[in-house]
DNA sequence: ACGGCACGTGACCGATCGGTTTAGCAGTCC
DNA sequence: GGACTGCTAAACCGATCGGTCACGTGCCGT
């Protein structure tokens, strides 16, 4: 018998990679359990439902997300620095899943919500909650930025906000296209919206190249 | 026995509907036959499967979409007037379609790509497609505006793709979150983005509100 | 040593999936 | 009037869906 905690584990890492990369409709109950070798009943002794695991994969996706984004996030960062940070760990993170699926698979959480929105109450409210989570990062590093000075913007709050609609935009439409380049061009197109000074832009493309 | 073309045209029109405030697996023919009126085999009658369908109602989708489309982008409006006019016309088409549905449904490209865009080639190929399309009104805005020295941006082709990865990525989390805020704020978002002098920013807020 | 309980096993359920088949109806050309 | 064509009606297919159930199995406290 196995590990109690191991197999539920198994399926919630199993359920999170199977869902990102087709859909959660498309990726029914059977293939979770067979792909994580275990059994219909042990699923129906860990989870209650179908939604219920989806939900508790995404949370415990984001449990394993969130130290990465807290150090890349860290105060001790100059904003902008953050930024790029972001963008570059984002195209990891993508080039990483497509080498293991063949597919650029963008945001887990809008791919999720935006499936399941109109359909699951109970999901969308969770997928809400972590971008939410998700926005408050990029709402201090406007912050930051503009106490600083090294931006001047009218209003934090919508630079913020278009910032991450930004990414998000980018990581879904890397999806839809199968294409990296969206996300290639990420910390670019972030810098240019926050009006960093092109000298800053200029030096932030170099030192990629130069890596 | 109803006029042929007429049932096709239903069809057509109940998926996209159908698809775009629920999502593509969620949506069986069955349920799209029932709700046009139509038998299943008048369904494979006239499409060779639901793929077909989907592939079949995206298009017709844009080809009714696009006179719209060329109008409000029409070369004779100045171009960020043109951006306005656009903002306010998805907000237009967003609250028509809660109105129906109950339901803020976003994009019907970018959910469905998303959706199926790992696992479709054809139906990504065609999201694609159409998504390239769309970028090329932006490209033209951002190109016209420059031209005239309403902006000044480094490189139009960056901008206009910032611009249309923001409308998207805006309106994913509009679904996302059943909330119209999102669109309501698409317009001030995109004149931000393109640097417009804050007197055009504050102007175009204020006509908005007196309408 | 033993009873309870957490967990795993695999057969099984009705419903629904996308898709097929056969029959029949309405018009139309000969 | 009969053959042909375009279309619809409705029963039907195997596969798979999410979910259940009765039953083992092994670990635990007592």
């Amino acid at each position: 018998m196995a590990k109690p905690l191991e197999t539920r584990a198994r399926l919630l890492k199993t359920a999170a990679d199977l869902i990102w990369q087709s859909s959660y409709h498309s990726v029914g109950v059977e293939r979770i359990c067979e792909q994580s070798g275990t059994n219909k009943g042990s699923f129906y002794h860990h989870f209650a439902s179908k939604e219920e695991l989806a939900l508790a994969a995404i949370d415990e996706q984001w449990r394993e997300l969130k130290p990465r984004m807290d150090e890349i996030f860290s105060a001790a960062t100059p904003p902008l620095e953050r930024l790029g940070r972001y963008a570059r760990e984002s195209l990891r993170i993508q080039t990483a899943k497509r080498e293991e699926t063949g597919f650029v698979c963008g945001c887990p959480l809008y791919a999720l919500g935006s499936e399941v929105g109109t359909q699951s109450p109970q999901l969308r409210a969770k997928v809400a909650e972590l971008l939410d989570t998700r926005f408050r990062y990029f709402e201090s590093v406007v912050r930051d930025a503009q106490a600083s000075g090294e931006i001047d913007v009218a209003d934090t709050a919508r630079t913020a906000r278009v910032l991450l609609d930004l990414v998000e935009g980018a990581l879904t439409r890397a999806r839809i296209t199968n294409e990296l380049a969206p996300i290639e061009d990420l910390e670019q197109s972030l810098l240019l919206v926050v009006g960093a000074p092109k000298a800053h832009r200029v030096r932030a493309a170099s030192a990629r190249k130069s890596h």
